[in-house]
DNA sequence: TTGTAAGCGTTATCAA
DNA sequence: TTGATAACGCTTACAA
């Protein structure tokens, strides 16, 4: 009973059919004239035996890996956020079917020395970014490199292969339909002004508002907001200004919103409504519930990965916007 | 302005510097004798130009890959759950700081076939699993492949080498001190009983009763409940047999649990205490802020990773339980 | 201490 | 339609 660990090489298969090596390859890649019957004999061949080519030995000889490498950022604020892993979870079906496999790559804060480790090294066909910056090291990395990559969100240079959900439809719909009610004076949460969704949402909310009849008050607007402390200093601001709905431009400030209001006796929608840019599932089912944006993020990762495998290819790709969203209304705005 | 993009290759350094690529190997990898000098001066000139060993033709020779897969169920329930997302972020620290990657790698309910593939095509040196179930073809598929492998979560197979945060005291400490206030009746609801975690925080409950001088009432147990109808239904069981506190094993089941309060009119934590054996940041946030434990998902990424690596280099591992547990009393258990 | 040459398992070039 | 044979870039006996 002896098993045979060792894996079975081309050269094996070779041997046993009396055939060369360049034989067999050409039979299995397709590339390249083989006779009917050899290649039918190899095909039937490498099925009983079980053969799978070594894609190490085959990256070698085609300088590929059959991996893509997705962009991850490591800081804190993003670790909680399901995004990423559902886009992933996306990807990897695309991938899994064209025999790729998926890479995670960090960037922490402006260090993007993992990515450029990976690009260096080869370790990868091509990369994904999770992310679009305004300032974005990594993207200017890779085009300085001539690395194959797409984006996902917008982005500010145009050359860059991006695909994104329609969050300045969105949000503009959303701020529309919250400015039409008897609601005039909205206000805004903003996030981190390098990251470019967070001028899309803000010129989302300012054309909603314009929809509606209504003009963006900019004392109701602070974008770079990311502490507990900052949006607590602003709801009091807003309240005094008389707003009448808050919107965030994400769930962790939505999140940080509703404990504010808690903490201040501020009740939610009677004193004031809350909508959300972006939704949480979470939330979505708080007391009160969280009227938001819904995206489908499991979707835009399929795409980014469909179009990095088409790039990787040699095609042609262009830009794609994703317009499913979904405008969720729930009891926060009454 | 010609921009030589080829990549120098061990080749090109012993050509430049008239020696043998061998010599070269050597003086870089630190294995076999090399003179002091020419050892430095290899040093030296690879650090100038940037020489960087590619690593694919590397693993071709030594048979390696300098991957790690990392296991993912994608099954829509676990999809938002940030566990595997922190837990691949504390890995990656490890494996980029040893000039390794991640690959990731789902499961999808039985079908193990990527793993299989990945497994078959060597592409990647070792894997970590992210739970641990009673019956678990990915475990029982590696071990009958004889693949090095780790999983998070405690395993029944006493041959697999685990790492896992001490869940047994952690459920047996927060049911006991819940046990211990004037509270008694203590029910509990559970997740997936393929899972070993169930099992294990089953008797964390029991033992935490049992600290306590109370004893699990059988009627009060409920475990595979993963909707939100069955959440209802026990609820109202629970009620009529005067449940006090219910104790939920994860945060989805208590996030639908809460729901259901609400709904019927129940009371938190007036007519009914509720806590969590697992947290989330969104619960602990809630109102009521639901108590829960606390573990460090990065943590255990961490060790995992660490382990992994160890096995991979053929050295000895052992398994690990992490005690950094935290038991975090929030309003929902008044 | 250093070098030669044979792998590692493929693909690709060039003849036959 | 097929087959030698040389890459691909590295490691590692075995020699010197």
């Amino acid at each position: 009973m002896k098993t045979e660990n060792r894996k079975i090489t081309i050269d094996d298969v070779a041997r046993a059919l009396n055939i060369s090596k360049t034989t067999v390859s050409r039979a299995i890649s397709g590339k390249g004239r083989v006779g009917e019957k050899t290649r039918n004999m190899v095909m039937e061949y490498i099925k009983e035996n079980n053969y799978r080519p070594n894609p190490i030995a085959k990256g070698l000889a085609e300088s590929r890996t059959y991996n893509i490498a997705v962009v991850w950022p490591a800081d804190y604020d993003y670790m909680d956020l399901p995004f990423f892993q559902r886009c992933v979870v996306g990807m990897n079906k695309i991938t899994s079917a064209n025999d790729m496999d998926i890479l995670i790559c960090m960037t922490r804060g402006e260090d993007i020395g993992e990515l450029a480790r990976i690009v260096e090294n080869k370790k990868a066909d091509g990369v994904i970014l999770t992310r679009t910056l305004i300032e974005d090291p990594a993207a200017d990395y890779l085009i300085s490199r001539g690395f194959p990559f797409v984006s996902i969100g917008t982005s500010t240079n145009d050359e860059i292969i991006t695909v994104d959900n329609n969050n300045f439809d969105a949000c503009r719909e959303l701020t529309a339909i919250l400015a039409t009610q008897k609601t005039k004076k909205l206000a805004l949460l903003g996030g981190d002004p390098n990251h470019v969704i967070t001028h899309t949402r803000y010129k989302g909310f300012e054309a909603g508002l314009k929809q509606a009849g209504a003009r963006v008050n900019e004392k109701l607007v602070n974008l770079g907001v990311n502490t507990e402390r900052r949006v607590s200093e602003l709801l009091n601001e807003y309240m005094k200004l008389g707003a009448e709905c808050i919107i965030c431009m994400d769930d962790m400030l939505c999140d940080m919103l509703i404990r504010c209001c808690r903490n201040e006796g501020v009740d939610i929608p009677g004193d004031l409504r809350i909508a959300s840019f972006y939704d949480s599932k979470l939330l979505a089912n708080s007391d009160p519930p969280i009227t938001s944006l819904h995206f489908d993020d499991f979707m835009i990762g399929q795409r980014a990965a469909e179009m990095i495998l088409r790039l990787t290819n040699g095609d042609e790709v262009e830009k794609e916007v994703i317009d499913e969203y979904e405008v969720i209304l729930k009891g926060s705005t009454k």
